[in-house]
DNA sequence: TCCTGTGCTACAATAAATGTAGCACTACGC
DNA sequence: GCGTAGTGCTACATTTATTGTAGCACAGGA
């Protein structure tokens, strides 16, 4: 854990960091499980296909420190209020990805 | 360039196969620095923080194959009708970016 | 005490990204 | 024609990230 600053954030521009923070593996995943309630780190992995606890905790690590998502003793992992509010932007994606996914049938 | 396939698409859940496409390195800020227009390969490498030519023209032909952008001889690289949609479900991530800079100031 | 589950870590093996260099092709000016 | 500059794209060695397996310390509950 040497790296902590968020790559992109020596821009000064705020959405670089997001898109980099973002676009790290299973980032994305993550806050999509966490979507309808608090999960265990255990069942978190589970849910991200068996994701390997080291990766899985640095993501939770670098989420947490993001203020996206926070430890609640006895819950496990849930959003935070900026978390819930960022992954209100990615709701429309599910929607999207249906149709994404029929036109590449075709 | 042996796993062609999207990784997640197995589950059959396209929501998936798109969230790990979009979690890759890059992916994101590749459609994001596109938001205004075409971009050549290398301008896009130089938007990108000078990402190196090999995982940009990865994530390049990934996001064609996926239709998300498209070449136009002479423009570069464009987002297609699917990618303009995408990334318009990311255009309130510009102001999230910003709150989410500030909280963490403070 | 002995389970079971939690968050979290070590460490070697594998996969992905980087950085540098360069190719083939096209279009332009001379 | 010739050189120059731009395009998309690739090779290859190095560095970094991710995986997979195993396991730790701690906190309940039976």
């Amino acid at each position: 854990m040497k790296k902590r600053a968020v790559r992109g954030s020596r821009t000064g521009r705020p959405v670089m960091a997001l898109l980099d923070l973002l676009g790290r593996r299973w980032t994305l995943r993550i806050l999509w499980e966490l979507r309808e309630g608090p999960l265990t780190s255990r069942a978190l992995r589970t849910a991200c296909d068996g994701a390997s606890p080291t990766v899985m905790q640095t993501r939770l690590t670098e989420l947490r420190e993001a203020g996206l998502i926070e430890l609640l003793p006895g819950d496990g992992y849930g959003l935070t209020a900026l978390g819930l509010e960022l992954n209100e932007t990615f709701l429309p994606l599910h929607r999207f990805a249906e149709r994404w996914s029929k036109q590449m049938q075709a």
